[in-house]
RNA sequence: GUGAGCGUAGCUCAGCUGGUAGAGCUCCUGGUUGUGGUCCAGGUGGUCGCCGGUUCGAAUCCGGUCGCUCACCCCA
């Protein structure tokens, strides 16, 4: 037992069970963005290590502590993608994609890795999904994300969503809106919970979140990112607002959305799930409108989003049973080879059909086809005789050779 | 990285205060020469996570270790 191998940790099978509602999912995606003019890339699974701290952001907790870094045997240091956005700003550069017209709309789905401490919801080894548009600040386009966003996770019937949403103004509102927090939060530093006042500096947004009494006074009247936008962040956030209105989706306003990557600006957001755990976050994205020039392109505005496919699968929480059959061919002992042939003609016609392949008896193979779910089985005699059976009525009846085909795809 | 709970057949679990492993489900075979779903009988399958200690003797007690799960942190 301790000797036998095991998926690594945070790492999981994909089982025939779980596969038909992920393949639901993935379709609907598919579907959705296609039909938003998004269109399909693969990046790499891994990138040049420098590709992700320098766009991720060196100071994050992703690039500090939860990246698969390893040197490759050219002494090159390589690293799984621990997020997708930084690999699709790379892909716009390298291939030119200013060129095109603008904004250039792309999604994919794959692994991302992370080495994080796994727990419900959350792996070493996920798959995202993922849509960005790359080209244009127009406030339409955060709108039209999100609300594709929330027409994919309602159209699943994920339950209990809840959209958050905030700006971060330009990243110098930003810092200067973190400096104020932060000398706010020290000059209230008595009142507040002990391990909130150790992470003013590390993270004072943080404190919004709190639960302590004297906390939760202090932040009520603290200052919002939302109060310290500028003129014309506030007016780009506003009219998102107003668009995501007209479209009918309720949001919370959060002023305290703080994003885990450093390349975000103005427009950020997250779907939470109710009942899913510590780790209620479904998806979450936002505005990026400096990453292209971080990477060292020209200055480009882009916005996007990610979806946890784990995260919904739970959130949905089920199995689909595999498809059955549609007819399965019995053989007496010596007839096995015709079997065969005969299930490769069923299929030809379109027909899901399958035969024994683990030498059973006949009552063995009539259990197995009974066991999976098939509305009839084909007994081929010895001899060359061959029975059409009805599983469901048990009637059965000799049937010609040359009509079993025509009469099962008419069935 | 920190904390808590758990770790017995493929799955779900039982095994009281220590005496050298069980059930249900699944799977396979058979129930008078090859026809299913109910029923009956039988069978496959576990060095009780691993290492060490206590003991005449441990799945059962103690220590360590690994793994899983959940939470913190953070994120999808």
């Amino acid at each position: 037992m301790a000797e036998r191998f095991q998926a690594p940790r945070g790492t999981f099978d994909v089982l025939p069970a779980d596969a038909a509602l992920r393949e639901r999912v993935e379709a609907a995606s598919r579907e959705l963005l296609g039909r938003a003019g998004y269109l399909r890339i693969e990046t790499p699974a891994f990138e040049d290590t420098e590709l992700f701290a320098r766009g991720v952001g060196e100071s994050t907790d992703i690039v500090r502590k939860e990246m698969f870094t390893f040197e490759d045997q050219g002494g090159r240091s390589i690293t799984l993608r621990p997020e997708g956005t930084a690999s699709i700003a790379r892909a716009y550069l390298e291939h030119g994609m200013q060129k095109l017209p603008q904004p250039v709309k792309l999604w994919w789905h794959g692994p991302v890795f992370r080495h994080e401490r796994p727990q419900a919801g959350r792996f070493r080894q996920f798959t995202q999904l993922d849509a960005e548009a790359i080209g244009s600040d127009s406030p339409l386009v955060d709108a039209e994300l999100i609300i594709l966003l929330d027409e994919l996770l309602r159209g699943l019937e994920v339950p209990a969503l809840e959209l958050r949403l905030g700006s971060l103004g330009s990243p110098q509102a930003r810092a200067e809106y973190r400096r104020e927090l932060i000398s706010y939060l020290r000059d209230q530093a008595a009142e507040l919970a002990e391990d909130v006042r150790e992470r003013i500096d590390e993270n004072p947004l943080r404190a919004f979140d709190s639960k302590h009494e004297g906390t939760r006074a202090v932040m009520a009247e603290a200052p919002t990112m939302l109060d310290r936008l500028d003129a014309e962040d506030s007016e780009h956030f506003a009219t998102v607002r107003r668009l995501l209105e007209q479209a009918g989706i309720k949001y919370r306003l959060d002023g305290t959305l703080v994003r885990g990557l450093d390349y975000y600006t103005r427009t950020v957001f997250e779907f939470h799930c109710g009942g899913l755990g510590a780790q209620s976050q479904v998806a979450g994205g936002g505005r990026y409108d400096g990453l292209v020039e971080l990477l060292g392109g020209p200055a480009t505005p882009g916005c996007g989003w990610a979806a946890g496919i784990e995260r919904i699968l739970l959130a949905l929480e089920g199995e689909e049973p595999p498809p059955r059959p549609d007819v399965f061919v019995a053989a007496a002992e010596g007839e096995r080879e015709r079997a065969l042939a005969l299930a490769t003609e069923l299929r030809h016609a379109g027909l899901r059909a399958e035969l024994d392949l683990a030498g059973r008896g006949m009552k063995g193979q009539m259990r197995h086809a009974d066991r999976l779910g098939v509305a009839n089985a084909v007994i081929l005699d010895e001899g060359g005789a061959m029975q059409l059976r009805d599983m469901r009525s048990g009637e059965q009846r000799e049937i010609d050779v040359a009509n079993v085909v025509e009469e099962l795809a008419a069935r």
